[in-house]
DNA sequence: GGGGTTGATGAGGAACCTCTCATCTTCGTC
DNA sequence: GACGAAGATGAGAGGTTCCTCATCAACCCC
């Protein structure tokens, strides 16, 4: 869909961005430093780009510096330290048109580069489903609001979310990496079994068939 | 802006909401029971229809049954008792857009009577802001952050929603009465302090600046 | 059908959220 | 300045949420 560049050092943040942009059907590409970065951003085959700050050898501001300086208008969003706020002002003074602080969760990040994709595509504004259905559940995404056969229920923020990402992925086998890196975001400790236990909650509210599981997989929402 | 028709028997039902829909700048009509409501609908004299489902005389499915069978397809939002899953069924199949189960913040009522409002205009789904800026402070409805100064910080399910009501309102004086409507809901005790309580965790993550006392009004929050 | 692996689930601790209450502070008025 | 009213705030009860861990159940492969 968009080529995206990620300038990022850490390999495990890069490949967790990567990853999960590239299932979502995007090109995606690392730099892991500043000056290779730069690099590929002037020569300007990337529609969006993921700059990490605390980059070695040339940081994340110099490298926005000067591909702004240079005149490339590529929309980037900056990934900052958490509560970095220095950094954060910094970087948006600087020309970064968002930015994210770490840790941050995927679907976060994935709900940025869609808007800034969408802005400097000047697509217009594509009128987004702010409730998604499938079968008889329905869910609300801006009152947060769920039901069930026209019937409202209860879901703790962390269900919801749960929810929100089997709902978008209705039939697909989503493993529970993928939903420990949307839900929980990626320094969430790998061996947990959170996922299993918020799948019982959900399967106890939606009902059980809604959500099946296959077996060495991951699980699957059925719409 | 619209005509609404609100047919409830409840006074204190009824006056929340033609309260709260007049504020909004809408014209509201109450009718107290059936038969009355029914008429009124007839008339077509209204863009939408509030209708309570428990109403003395002629209660709300019939209402539904006959202004459907006559052809009137104002948009109707049904009220029902909460979790009363055949009411809400029937409602829906009985012809009605929308329903809110009881008892209902005043916020979520809103969003829907926009909703229906919108859709009945064919209006062409505004691009409605997911993000509402004011000053320092940011919001994003959609992934429910906040900022302030570029900074996030962790506000609860509470905090946000009387912060979003207050940023959807900058510069005017909302009173308890009002924000204890729009985010704790009619059901509740007018007489609870909550509001000062959560108006002070708030200023303590925007600041002190952002929301004003207005004495003897409310609060005002500066844009 | 036995054994190992994978998934489901109940119990429970820690943190957090929400609200009430009582007390303290500020404000306006006289 | 003294007083009463209005608002701010700390303490804390009660409930919920989130997560871990241990155990139990289902499944797969041979």
């Amino acid at each position: 869909m968009a080529r995206i560049l990620i300038v990022e050092d850490e390999a495990r943040i890069a490949s967790f961005v990567a990853k999960g942009l590239r299932a979502e059907g995007h090109q995606t590409t690392v730099a892991e430093d500043g000056p290779t970065g730069l690099d590929l951003i002037l020569a300007d085959d990337h529609d969006l780009v993921v700059l990490d700050i605390g980059l070695p050898g040339m940081d994340g501001f110099e490298v926005l510096d000067q591909i702004r300086s240079q005149g490339s208008r590529v929309p980037v969003i900056v990934l900052t330290a958490r509560d970095s706020v220095t950094d954060t002002v910094s970087a948006l003074e600087g020309g970064a048109d968002d930015y994210m602080a770490k840790p941050f969760r995927f679907a976060e990040l994935l709900a940025r580069v869609r808007l800034r994709l969408r802005q400097a595509g000047e697509q217009p504004a594509v009128a987004r489903d702010d409730v998604l259905e499938a079968g008889s559940v329905r869910l609300d995404l801006r009152t947060r609001n769920a039901h069930v056969d026209g019937h409202g229920i209860e879901l703790s923020a962390r269900e919801f979310t749960l929810l929100e990402i089997f709902m978008l992925n209705p039939g697909q086998v989503l493993s529970r990496e993928q939903l420990l890196d949307h839900v929980w975001g990626y320094d969430f400790d790998p061996a947990s079994n959170v996922v299993d236990v918020y799948v019982g909650y959900l399967r106890k509210k939606v009902g059980a068939s809604a959500i099946s599981t296959v077996r060495g997989m991951g699980y699957r929402f059925n719409a």
